[in-house]
DNA sequence: TAGATTGTTAATCGATTAACAATC
DNA sequence: TAGATTGTTAATCGATTAACAATC
Protein backbone atom coordinates (compact mmCIF):
# COMPACT_ATOMS: atom_id res chain seq x y z
CA UNK A 1 0.00 0.00 0.00
CA UNK A 2 0.96 3.50 -0.89
CA UNK A 3 2.96 5.19 2.21
CA UNK A 4 3.59 8.39 0.87
CA UNK A 5 0.03 9.64 1.28
CA UNK A 6 1.26 11.93 4.10
CA UNK A 7 2.28 14.20 1.60
CA UNK A 8 -0.95 15.86 1.58
CA UNK A 9 -2.16 15.43 4.98
CA UNK A 10 -1.11 18.93 6.25
CA UNK A 11 -3.39 20.63 3.84
CA UNK A 12 -6.67 19.92 6.46
CA UNK A 13 -6.96 23.96 6.74
CA UNK A 14 -10.36 23.74 4.60
CA UNK A 15 -12.26 20.33 4.09
CA UNK A 16 -15.95 21.24 3.62
CA UNK A 17 -18.13 20.51 6.67
CA UNK A 18 -20.48 18.04 4.77
CA UNK A 19 -17.27 15.62 4.55
CA UNK A 20 -16.83 16.13 8.14
CA UNK A 21 -19.92 15.30 8.89
CA UNK A 22 -19.55 12.41 6.72
CA UNK A 23 -16.22 10.61 8.53
CA UNK A 24 -18.03 9.01 11.51
CA UNK A 25 -19.58 6.85 9.27
CA UNK A 26 -16.91 6.13 7.70
CA UNK A 27 -15.15 5.04 10.74
CA UNK A 28 -18.41 2.53 11.45
CA UNK A 29 -18.34 1.33 8.76
CA UNK A 30 -14.38 0.71 8.65
CA UNK A 31 -14.59 -0.87 12.30
CA UNK A 32 -17.19 -3.44 11.35
CA UNK A 33 -15.53 -4.51 8.35
CA UNK A 34 -12.51 -4.68 10.41
CA UNK A 35 -14.48 -7.15 13.08
CA UNK A 36 -15.47 -9.48 10.01
CA UNK A 37 -11.96 -10.12 9.02
CA UNK A 38 -12.37 -7.98 5.66
CA UNK A 39 -8.93 -6.75 5.03
CA UNK A 40 -9.24 -4.62 1.74
CA UNK A 41 -12.06 -2.82 0.03
CA UNK A 42 -12.58 -0.96 -3.58
CA UNK A 43 -14.47 2.64 -3.15
CA UNK A 44 -16.94 0.44 -5.37
CA UNK A 45 -17.69 -1.93 -2.85
CA UNK A 46 -18.12 0.41 -0.09
CA UNK A 47 -20.60 2.50 -2.30
CA UNK A 48 -22.46 -0.87 -2.10
CA UNK A 49 -22.38 -1.08 1.40
CA UNK A 50 -23.00 2.66 2.18
CA UNK A 51 -25.15 3.94 -0.43
CA UNK A 52 -23.34 6.26 -1.24
CA UNK A 53 -21.30 6.83 -4.40
CA UNK A 54 -18.04 5.55 -4.91
CA UNK A 55 -16.95 9.16 -6.22
CA UNK A 56 -18.25 10.50 -2.97
CA UNK A 57 -16.07 7.78 -1.20
CA UNK A 58 -12.78 8.66 -3.10
CA UNK A 59 -13.56 12.28 -3.35
CA UNK A 60 -13.77 12.40 0.58
CA UNK A 61 -10.53 10.26 1.75
CA UNK A 62 -8.68 12.31 -0.96
CA UNK A 63 -9.28 15.68 1.04
CA UNK A 64 -7.27 14.12 3.76
CA UNK A 65 -4.40 11.88 1.84
CA UNK A 66 -4.32 9.34 -1.04
CA UNK A 67 -5.24 6.18 1.50
CA UNK A 68 -5.89 4.26 -1.37
CA UNK A 69 -3.46 2.47 -3.97
CA UNK A 70 -4.45 2.03 -7.86
CA UNK A 71 -5.97 -1.18 -9.14
CA UNK A 72 -6.00 -2.40 -5.32
CA UNK A 73 -8.44 -0.48 -3.23
CA UNK A 74 -8.01 0.48 0.33
CA UNK A 75 -6.72 -1.35 3.03
CA UNK A 76 -9.25 -1.57 5.89
CA UNK A 77 -6.96 -1.84 8.55
CA UNK A 78 -4.68 1.37 7.16
CA UNK A 79 -7.89 3.36 6.43
CA UNK A 80 -8.87 2.88 9.80
CA UNK A 81 -6.24 3.97 11.15
CA UNK A 82 -5.95 7.09 9.17
CA UNK A 83 -9.31 8.05 10.15
CA UNK A 84 -9.25 7.84 13.48
CA UNK A 85 -6.32 9.48 13.77
CA UNK A 86 -8.07 12.06 11.94
CA UNK A 87 -11.42 12.34 14.05
CA UNK A 88 -8.90 12.36 17.54
CA UNK A 89 -9.58 8.61 18.71
CA UNK A 90 -6.05 8.42 19.48
CA UNK A 91 -6.19 11.65 21.36
CA UNK A 92 -7.32 10.27 24.50
CA UNK A 93 -9.73 13.25 25.12
CA UNK A 94 -10.82 13.20 28.61
CA UNK A 95 -14.58 13.53 29.86
CA UNK A 96 -16.58 14.60 32.61
CA UNK A 97 -20.42 14.65 32.41
CA UNK A 98 -22.26 17.40 33.90
CA UNK A 99 -25.74 16.35 34.93
CA UNK A 100 -26.28 13.07 36.08
CA UNK A 101 -29.89 12.53 35.95
CA UNK A 102 -31.00 9.43 33.36
CA UNK A 103 -29.57 11.22 30.15
CA UNK A 104 -26.27 11.12 32.18
CA UNK A 105 -26.09 8.19 33.41
CA UNK A 106 -27.38 6.55 30.33
CA UNK A 107 -24.14 7.96 28.54
CA UNK A 108 -22.07 6.47 31.54
CA UNK A 109 -23.05 3.42 31.21
CA UNK A 110 -22.39 3.27 27.31
CA UNK A 111 -19.39 2.15 25.61
CA UNK A 112 -19.64 5.57 23.41
CA UNK A 113 -16.73 7.03 24.99
CA UNK A 114 -14.60 4.27 25.15
CA UNK A 115 -14.74 3.57 21.32
CA UNK A 116 -14.02 6.78 20.29
CA UNK A 117 -11.24 6.72 22.29
CA UNK A 118 -12.60 9.21 25.24
CA UNK A 119 -11.95 8.45 28.75
CA UNK A 120 -14.84 9.49 30.88
CA UNK A 121 -12.91 10.36 33.66
CA UNK A 122 -15.99 11.89 36.06
CA UNK A 123 -19.68 12.68 37.32
CA UNK A 124 -21.15 15.58 38.59
CA UNK A 125 -24.61 16.55 39.89
CA UNK A 126 -25.91 19.31 41.93
CA UNK A 127 -28.32 17.35 43.70
CA UNK A 128 -27.26 16.32 47.09
CA UNK A 129 -29.42 13.09 46.78
CA UNK A 130 -27.50 12.34 43.70
CA UNK A 131 -23.81 13.32 45.00
CA UNK A 132 -21.80 10.52 46.47
CA UNK A 133 -24.00 7.73 44.87
CA UNK A 134 -22.38 5.42 42.55
CA UNK A 135 -23.07 5.12 38.96
CA UNK A 136 -21.39 2.71 36.49
CA UNK A 137 -18.27 2.76 38.72
CA UNK A 138 -17.99 6.26 39.12
CA UNK A 139 -18.64 8.00 42.44
CA UNK A 140 -21.11 11.30 41.28
CA UNK A 141 -19.28 14.37 42.38
CA UNK A 142 -20.58 18.02 43.42
CA UNK A 143 -20.84 20.85 41.12
CA UNK A 144 -19.04 22.84 44.00
CA UNK A 145 -15.98 20.65 43.84
CA UNK A 146 -15.89 21.16 39.85
CA UNK A 147 -12.93 23.73 39.53
CA UNK A 148 -10.79 22.13 42.30
CA UNK A 149 -11.17 18.86 39.55
CA UNK A 150 -10.27 20.40 36.85
CA UNK A 151 -7.46 22.49 37.93
CA UNK A 152 -6.16 18.80 39.32
CA UNK A 153 -7.60 16.96 36.02
CA UNK A 154 -7.24 18.65 32.91
CA UNK A 155 -10.44 17.86 31.22
CA UNK A 156 -10.94 18.13 27.30
CA UNK A 157 -14.77 16.95 26.64
CA UNK A 158 -18.13 18.50 29.14
CA UNK A 159 -21.05 16.58 28.81
CA UNK A 160 -23.64 18.79 29.58
CA UNK A 161 -27.41 16.87 30.62
CA UNK A 162 -28.37 19.91 32.94
CA UNK A 163 -31.53 21.71 32.88
CA UNK A 164 -31.72 24.19 30.05
CA UNK A 165 -32.26 26.72 32.93
CA UNK A 166 -28.32 26.87 34.01
CA UNK A 167 -26.46 25.92 30.59
CA UNK A 168 -25.63 29.04 29.74
CA UNK A 169 -23.86 29.92 33.14
CA UNK A 170 -22.50 26.20 33.53
CA UNK A 171 -21.24 26.47 29.54
CA UNK A 172 -19.30 29.77 30.51
CA UNK A 173 -18.12 28.16 33.89
CA UNK A 174 -16.80 24.96 31.98
CA UNK A 175 -15.20 27.52 29.29
CA UNK A 176 -13.51 29.59 32.01
CA UNK A 177 -12.28 26.28 33.70
CA UNK A 178 -10.23 25.75 29.76
CA UNK A 179 -12.34 22.77 28.77
CA UNK A 180 -11.86 22.50 24.77
CA UNK A 181 -15.54 21.27 23.57
CA UNK A 182 -18.82 20.85 25.06
CA UNK A 183 -20.92 17.92 23.71
CA UNK A 184 -24.40 19.50 25.12
CA UNK A 185 -27.31 17.88 25.46
CA UNK A 186 -29.79 20.61 26.93
CA UNK A 187 -32.38 21.84 24.85
CA UNK A 188 -30.67 25.27 24.95
CA UNK A 189 -28.17 26.01 22.44
CA UNK A 190 -24.96 27.35 23.80
CA UNK A 191 -23.53 30.84 22.61
CA UNK A 192 -20.07 31.61 23.76
CA UNK A 193 -19.22 34.78 21.67
CA UNK A 194 -15.53 35.03 21.86
CA UNK A 195 -14.60 31.95 23.40
CA UNK A 196 -12.98 29.31 21.34
CA UNK A 197 -14.43 26.73 22.88
CA UNK A 198 -15.99 23.97 20.20
CA UNK A 199 -19.59 23.75 20.79
CA UNK A 200 -21.65 20.31 19.79
CA UNK A 201 -25.13 20.85 20.00
CA UNK A 202 -27.32 17.46 19.95
CA UNK A 203 -30.64 17.73 19.63
CA UNK A 204 -32.23 14.22 20.12
CA UNK A 205 -35.72 15.45 19.42
CA UNK A 206 -35.21 17.17 16.07
CA UNK A 207 -34.51 13.44 14.74
CA UNK A 208 -37.83 12.68 16.65
CA UNK A 209 -39.49 15.61 14.15
CA UNK A 210 -37.77 14.74 11.10
CA UNK A 211 -39.20 11.68 11.15
CA UNK A 212 -42.91 12.32 12.34
CA UNK A 213 -42.56 14.68 9.27
CA UNK A 214 -41.69 11.65 6.79
CA UNK A 215 -44.97 9.52 8.53
CA UNK A 216 -46.79 12.73 8.14
CA UNK A 217 -46.03 13.12 4.53
CA UNK A 218 -46.46 9.36 3.54
CA UNK A 219 -49.97 8.92 5.33
CA UNK A 220 -51.82 11.22 3.07
CA UNK A 221 -50.31 14.94 3.10
CA UNK A 222 -52.81 17.44 5.01
CA UNK A 223 -55.25 14.95 6.43
CA UNK B 1 -52.67 38.02 8.99
CA UNK B 2 -52.72 36.58 5.83
CA UNK B 3 -54.85 33.46 6.17
CA UNK B 4 -54.67 32.38 2.40
CA UNK B 5 -51.19 30.80 2.67
CA UNK B 6 -53.30 27.53 2.38
CA UNK B 7 -52.98 28.15 -1.73
CA UNK B 8 -49.55 26.75 -1.78
CA UNK B 9 -49.78 24.51 0.95
CA UNK B 10 -50.59 21.54 -0.63
CA UNK B 11 -47.92 21.25 -2.89
CA UNK B 12 -45.65 19.21 -0.09
CA UNK B 13 -43.84 16.58 -2.28
CA UNK B 14 -40.42 18.28 -2.74
CA UNK B 15 -39.07 20.53 -0.33
CA UNK B 16 -35.68 19.58 -0.14
CA UNK B 17 -34.01 17.72 2.51
CA UNK B 18 -31.84 20.81 3.87
CA UNK B 19 -35.51 22.52 4.73
CA UNK B 20 -36.38 19.54 5.91
CA UNK B 21 -33.84 19.23 8.72
CA UNK B 22 -33.98 23.08 9.71
CA UNK B 23 -37.81 23.21 10.22
CA UNK B 24 -37.44 21.24 14.11
CA UNK B 25 -34.76 24.23 14.64
CA UNK B 26 -37.61 26.63 13.70
CA UNK B 27 -40.31 24.93 15.75
CA UNK B 28 -37.59 25.19 18.90
CA UNK B 29 -37.07 28.81 18.23
CA UNK B 30 -41.32 29.59 17.65
CA UNK B 31 -41.89 28.03 21.15
CA UNK B 32 -39.43 29.78 23.01
CA UNK B 33 -40.31 33.26 21.32
CA UNK B 34 -43.73 31.90 22.20
CA UNK B 35 -43.08 31.51 25.62
CA UNK B 36 -41.34 34.93 26.07
CA UNK B 37 -44.72 36.24 24.51
CA UNK B 38 -43.38 37.51 21.55
CA UNK B 39 -46.26 37.61 19.33
CA UNK B 40 -44.71 38.83 16.26
CA UNK B 41 -41.22 38.53 14.43
CA UNK B 42 -39.39 39.30 11.01
CA UNK B 43 -37.40 37.62 9.10
CA UNK B 44 -34.52 39.89 10.00
CA UNK B 45 -34.95 39.54 13.94
CA UNK B 46 -35.30 35.87 13.82
CA UNK B 47 -32.34 35.96 11.56
CA UNK B 48 -30.00 37.56 14.34
CA UNK B 49 -31.57 34.92 16.90
CA UNK B 50 -31.14 32.04 15.03
CA UNK B 51 -27.60 32.87 13.00
CA UNK B 52 -28.98 32.17 9.80
CA UNK B 53 -30.38 34.84 6.76
CA UNK B 54 -32.95 36.39 7.19
CA UNK B 55 -33.35 35.20 3.02
CA UNK B 56 -33.13 31.27 4.20
CA UNK B 57 -35.69 31.67 6.75
CA UNK B 58 -37.94 33.44 4.32
CA UNK B 59 -37.10 30.94 1.69
CA UNK B 60 -37.75 27.79 3.94
CA UNK B 61 -40.97 29.26 5.17
CA UNK B 62 -42.26 29.70 1.40
CA UNK B 63 -41.70 26.06 0.49
CA UNK B 64 -45.29 25.43 2.80
CA UNK B 65 -46.72 28.67 2.41
CA UNK B 66 -47.18 32.41 2.70
CA UNK B 67 -47.05 32.50 6.41
CA UNK B 68 -45.73 36.23 6.52
CA UNK B 69 -47.47 38.97 6.04
CA UNK B 70 -45.76 42.13 4.29
CA UNK B 71 -44.79 45.05 6.23
CA UNK B 72 -45.69 43.39 9.73
CA UNK B 73 -43.18 40.12 9.59
CA UNK B 74 -45.04 36.51 11.08
CA UNK B 75 -47.12 35.77 13.71
CA UNK B 76 -45.32 33.88 16.15
CA UNK B 77 -48.30 31.82 17.04
CA UNK B 78 -49.64 31.03 13.62
CA UNK B 79 -46.64 30.37 12.18
CA UNK B 80 -45.72 27.89 15.54
CA UNK B 81 -48.93 26.03 14.76
CA UNK B 82 -48.44 26.19 10.70
CA UNK B 83 -44.68 24.53 11.29
CA UNK B 84 -46.02 22.31 14.15
CA UNK B 85 -48.98 20.36 11.62
CA UNK B 86 -46.12 20.26 9.04
CA UNK B 87 -44.00 18.44 11.14
CA UNK B 88 -46.56 16.04 12.86
CA UNK B 89 -47.05 17.68 16.45
CA UNK B 90 -51.00 17.53 15.73
CA UNK B 91 -51.09 13.68 14.69
CA UNK B 92 -51.00 12.81 17.83
CA UNK B 93 -48.60 9.65 17.17
CA UNK B 94 -48.34 6.85 19.37
CA UNK B 95 -44.71 5.12 20.39
CA UNK B 96 -43.19 2.54 21.68
CA UNK B 97 -39.92 1.87 23.48
CA UNK B 98 -38.28 -1.37 22.36
CA UNK B 99 -35.55 -1.90 24.72
CA UNK B 100 -35.58 -0.83 28.39
CA UNK B 101 -32.16 -0.56 28.96
CA UNK B 102 -30.10 2.85 30.77
CA UNK B 103 -30.81 4.72 27.22
CA UNK B 104 -34.87 3.36 26.87
CA UNK B 105 -35.21 4.49 30.45
CA UNK B 106 -33.46 7.82 29.71
CA UNK B 107 -35.85 8.42 26.64
CA UNK B 108 -39.16 7.22 28.85
CA UNK B 109 -38.90 9.68 31.36
CA UNK B 110 -37.57 13.00 29.30
CA UNK B 111 -40.25 14.94 27.81
CA UNK B 112 -39.14 14.42 24.04
CA UNK B 113 -42.06 12.64 23.26
CA UNK B 114 -44.47 14.87 24.96
CA UNK B 115 -43.11 18.05 23.54
CA UNK B 116 -44.01 16.83 20.12
CA UNK B 117 -47.09 15.85 20.77
CA UNK B 118 -46.14 11.99 20.40
CA UNK B 119 -47.82 9.80 22.87
CA UNK B 120 -45.44 7.19 24.29
CA UNK B 121 -47.62 4.15 25.01
CA UNK B 122 -45.56 1.46 26.28
CA UNK B 123 -42.34 -0.25 26.78
CA UNK B 124 -40.97 -3.41 26.38
CA UNK B 125 -37.88 -5.42 27.31
CA UNK B 126 -36.57 -9.26 27.04
CA UNK B 127 -34.75 -9.07 30.37
CA UNK B 128 -36.98 -11.60 33.11
CA UNK B 129 -35.78 -9.00 35.45
CA UNK B 130 -36.68 -6.07 33.89
CA UNK B 131 -40.01 -7.30 32.80
CA UNK B 132 -43.15 -5.69 34.92
CA UNK B 133 -41.12 -2.92 36.57
CA UNK B 134 -41.92 0.35 36.38
CA UNK B 135 -40.31 2.90 34.67
CA UNK B 136 -41.69 6.73 34.60
CA UNK B 137 -44.93 5.22 35.09
CA UNK B 138 -44.76 2.42 32.93
CA UNK B 139 -44.81 -1.38 33.59
CA UNK B 140 -42.07 -2.74 30.88
CA UNK B 141 -43.78 -5.73 28.94
CA UNK B 142 -42.73 -8.55 27.88
CA UNK B 143 -41.59 -8.34 24.03
CA UNK B 144 -43.57 -11.94 23.95
CA UNK B 145 -46.05 -9.60 23.92
CA UNK B 146 -45.55 -7.22 20.96
CA UNK B 147 -47.99 -8.66 18.81
CA UNK B 148 -50.70 -8.96 21.02
CA UNK B 149 -50.20 -5.66 21.79
CA UNK B 150 -49.72 -3.90 18.79
CA UNK B 151 -53.31 -5.56 17.20
CA UNK B 152 -54.63 -3.67 20.62
CA UNK B 153 -53.13 -0.55 20.05
CA UNK B 154 -51.58 0.49 16.90
CA UNK B 155 -48.46 2.13 16.98
CA UNK B 156 -46.94 4.72 14.83
CA UNK B 157 -42.92 4.70 15.82
CA UNK B 158 -41.02 2.36 17.30
CA UNK B 159 -38.49 3.58 19.02
CA UNK B 160 -35.09 0.96 19.16
CA UNK B 161 -32.68 0.71 21.66
CA UNK B 162 -32.18 -2.96 21.48
CA UNK B 163 -28.41 -3.97 20.97
CA UNK B 164 -27.41 -3.78 17.87
CA UNK B 165 -27.33 -7.69 17.50
CA UNK B 166 -30.89 -7.66 17.04
CA UNK B 167 -31.43 -4.60 15.38
CA UNK B 168 -32.39 -6.30 12.13
CA UNK B 169 -34.53 -8.85 13.43
CA UNK B 170 -36.65 -6.42 15.32
CA UNK B 171 -36.85 -4.06 12.90
CA UNK B 172 -38.36 -6.92 10.13
CA UNK B 173 -40.74 -7.92 13.13
CA UNK B 174 -41.93 -4.38 13.67
CA UNK B 175 -42.29 -3.90 9.86
CA UNK B 176 -44.68 -6.34 9.64
CA UNK B 177 -46.57 -5.21 12.67
CA UNK B 178 -47.33 -2.05 10.52
CA UNK B 179 -45.13 0.41 12.15
CA UNK B 180 -45.09 3.70 10.25
CA UNK B 181 -41.44 4.99 11.51
CA UNK B 182 -38.28 3.41 13.36
CA UNK B 183 -36.48 5.84 15.52
CA UNK B 184 -33.18 3.77 15.36
CA UNK B 185 -30.62 4.27 18.30
CA UNK B 186 -28.78 1.17 17.80
CA UNK B 187 -25.31 1.36 16.18
CA UNK B 188 -26.46 -0.89 13.54
CA UNK B 189 -27.91 1.18 10.87
CA UNK B 190 -31.17 -0.12 9.97
CA UNK B 191 -31.85 -1.25 6.47
CA UNK B 192 -35.23 -2.41 5.38
CA UNK B 193 -35.50 -2.64 1.21
CA UNK B 194 -38.98 -3.13 -0.20
CA UNK B 195 -40.54 -1.87 3.20
CA UNK B 196 -42.17 1.39 3.16
CA UNK B 197 -41.04 1.92 6.96
CA UNK B 198 -39.69 5.62 7.81
CA UNK B 199 -36.40 4.72 9.13
CA UNK B 200 -34.63 7.24 11.50
CA UNK B 201 -31.18 6.52 12.52
CA UNK B 202 -29.71 8.23 15.31
CA UNK B 203 -25.94 8.07 15.69
CA UNK B 204 -25.03 9.93 19.18
CA UNK B 205 -21.78 9.40 18.63
CA UNK B 206 -21.12 10.76 15.66
CA UNK B 207 -21.74 13.93 16.94
CA UNK B 208 -19.53 13.25 19.55
CA UNK B 209 -16.22 12.08 17.17
CA UNK B 210 -17.17 15.78 14.95
CA UNK B 211 -16.54 17.35 18.84
CA UNK B 212 -13.25 15.65 18.84
CA UNK B 213 -12.41 16.46 14.95
CA UNK B 214 -12.63 20.26 15.61
CA UNK B 215 -10.70 20.10 19.19
CA UNK B 216 -8.09 18.22 17.26
CA UNK B 217 -8.18 20.52 14.43
CA UNK B 218 -7.68 22.90 16.77
CA UNK B 219 -5.06 22.43 19.05
CA UNK B 220 -2.32 21.91 16.19
CA UNK B 221 -3.50 19.51 13.51
CA UNK B 222 -1.21 16.63 13.20
CA UNK B 223 0.76 16.53 16.71
C1' DT C 1 1.90 -6.87 -19.17
C1' DA C 2 -3.19 -6.32 -18.66
C1' DG C 3 -6.71 -5.33 -15.44
C1' DA C 4 -8.35 -2.85 -11.82
C1' DT C 5 -9.08 0.97 -9.24
C1' DT C 6 -7.47 5.13 -7.49
C1' DG C 7 -6.73 10.31 -7.58
C1' DT C 8 -8.31 14.29 -9.69
C1' DT C 9 -10.34 17.38 -12.97
C1' DA C 10 -14.46 18.95 -15.24
C1' DA C 11 -19.57 18.96 -15.49
C1' DT C 12 -23.78 18.84 -13.08
C1' DC C 13 -26.69 19.49 -9.65
C1' DG C 14 -28.65 21.53 -5.52
C1' DA C 15 -28.69 24.86 -1.91
C1' DT C 16 -27.82 29.51 -0.29
C1' DT C 17 -27.73 34.34 -0.75
C1' DA C 18 -28.80 38.73 -2.83
C1' DA C 19 -31.93 41.73 -4.77
C1' DC C 20 -36.18 43.78 -5.58
C1' DA C 21 -40.91 44.09 -7.00
C1' DA C 22 -45.29 43.07 -4.72
C1' DT C 23 -48.09 44.27 -0.99
C1' DC C 24 -49.70 44.83 3.62
C1' DT D 1 -49.89 57.35 2.07
C1' DA D 2 -45.07 55.96 3.35
C1' DG D 3 -42.45 52.46 5.54
C1' DA D 4 -41.55 47.94 6.32
C1' DT D 5 -41.08 43.42 5.19
C1' DT D 6 -42.53 39.58 2.71
C1' DG D 7 -42.56 36.38 -1.42
C1' DT D 8 -39.98 35.19 -5.25
C1' DT D 9 -36.75 35.39 -9.01
C1' DA D 10 -32.00 35.55 -10.43
C1' DA D 11 -27.07 35.08 -9.21
C1' DT D 12 -23.72 32.82 -6.52
C1' DC D 13 -21.79 29.46 -4.15
C1' DG D 14 -20.76 24.78 -2.65
C1' DA D 15 -21.31 19.92 -2.98
C1' DT D 16 -21.96 15.79 -5.75
C1' DT D 17 -21.30 13.02 -9.65
C1' DA D 18 -19.17 11.58 -13.93
C1' DA D 19 -15.27 10.68 -16.49
C1' DC D 20 -10.76 9.40 -17.37
C1' DA D 21 -5.81 9.67 -17.17
C1' DA D 22 -2.39 8.09 -13.83
C1' DT D 23 -0.60 4.16 -11.68
C1' DC D 24 -0.22 0.13 -8.92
Amino acid sequence: MKTDGSRREGNRDEVSPAVIKRLPRYFRYLRELLRNDILRISSGELSKLMHVTASQIRQDLNCFGGFGQQGYGYNVKYLYGKISEILGVTQNYSAVIIGSGNLGRALASSPIFEKRGVKLAALFDVDPDVIGTEISGYTVLSMDTLEKYTSENPVDIAVLTTPKEVVRETAERLSALGVKGIWNFASREIELPGSDVIIENVHMGDSLMTLCYEINRKNGENR
